[in-house]
DNA sequence: GCGATAAAATATACGTTGTAAATTTATAGC
DNA sequence: GCTATAAATTTACAACGTATATTTTATCGC
């Protein structure tokens, strides 16, 4: 027989299918990711990734952690050398934007959820998530130990989060105009959240 | 030959595949609408819809329109008798979040977008979105008016939007938990977004 | 080396989808 | 009542996810 896959082996052809499954994204579109389409790109037969996943939804949330740890890494890179907190909070908050605006699909793709599937049942897209969150989180720290910012910090990073998070989305799904575009309402928003978390004195 | 159809029964029909469309999707969510479904509701054949739409994406588009009206609906009930401006645009925001998070399905198909299709091929959608925005505006317009806040009225408007959009969306996909959840973090959001637009002096 | 064996991969097939094309049904004017 | 034609339905097809059947392939004892 032949020799039943390693964990590497599976890890390797798991990672490969995610990459494939990214890219096809990028191109075609959430609906444009079919099995059969994704396999051949791999060079395998529609069913070989059965062998690795237990269904689509199972490829999906893999993918999903992956861009999960991208769009992390590309926040951790983004921050990773600036000379205080506050350049560094904002490198995370271009890299952020930029990340989503530039993978469009996969970002839609990470905060999507089937009512079927949840976080939860897949550990490694709960950890990428949580990796993504403490990025985030670790960031607004940083601003309340230097003196910026004062509160609870996790708090405080959620409420950044979701207005990132809203301005993306009404950007991405066409909700704004050339009058009031993403950068005067993204310029507008960091004024007032930041104003309401300064220290005060 | 059987009359053509009139401009009225044209009407009506399409209103009735909006509203099995809609309670469909509250029922099973996106996935869980086809036309073979919807036509079934409608006590008439999978091809019937044909006739009065030309394709599904012109069907998801008139839901979607639909959607927006209700919702706009659901807002401007829900200010319709306030005090002040202020009482009115809590009460406004309240519809919305409850709008968004008690139609869920609906809520999400109002803000996604296939590349495919786009607001600006369906009048219908593009004018029903239109007054979403400006009941939204309305109220920061009326704050602005009886000196609670300063600035633009559409721009804050479309802040706060966006940041009520990134709430719903997170609650929605499952990225808060029990210790910052919903409510808490759109408070701290309200206050300190609200904290960012007071008149000065 | 070499079948036997079992894991891995593929091929086939089915139910469901959107929808094109062919067909049937129903009503207006003559 | 016949016919022309709009409306509706039936049939059919390609593409999808995937269950099942089949084939390939690499390792084992010998």
């Amino acid at each position: 027989m032949p020799k039943p896959l390693s964990t590497s082996e599976i890890e390797d052809f798991r990672d490969k299918l995610c990459d494939a499954g990214l890219q096809i994204f990028a191109e075609k579109g959430v609906e444009g990711l079919t099995l059969r389409e994704v396999a051949a790109r791999l060079g395998v037969s529609p069913m070989t990734p059965y062998r690795y996943f237990k269904d689509k939804d199972e490829i999906l949330a893999a993918i999903r952690a992956r861009a999960f740890n991208d769009f992390a890494e590309a926040m951790e890179a983004g921050a990773r050398r600036g000379p205080d907190a506050v350049a560094r909070s904002n490198a995370a908050g271009e890299a952020y934007i930029r990340f989503a605006l530039e993978h469009a699909e996969a970002y839609r793709l990470m905060f999507q959820v089937s009512q079927k599937e949840c976080a939860d049942d897949h550990p490694l897209l709960a950890k990428a998530i949580e990796r993504a969150r403490a990025t985030m989180t670790h960031h607004v720290k940083q601003l309340i130990a230097e003196g910026v910012f004062e509160g609870d910090a996790e708090l405080i990073g959620h409420v950044f989060w979701a207005a990132i998070h809203g301005l993306v989305m009404l950007q991405l799904s066409g909700k704004f105009n050339e009058r009031y575009d993403f950068d005067t309402v993204r310029h507008e928003t960091f004024r007032a959240l930041t104003q309401g978390f300064l220290k005060r004195g």
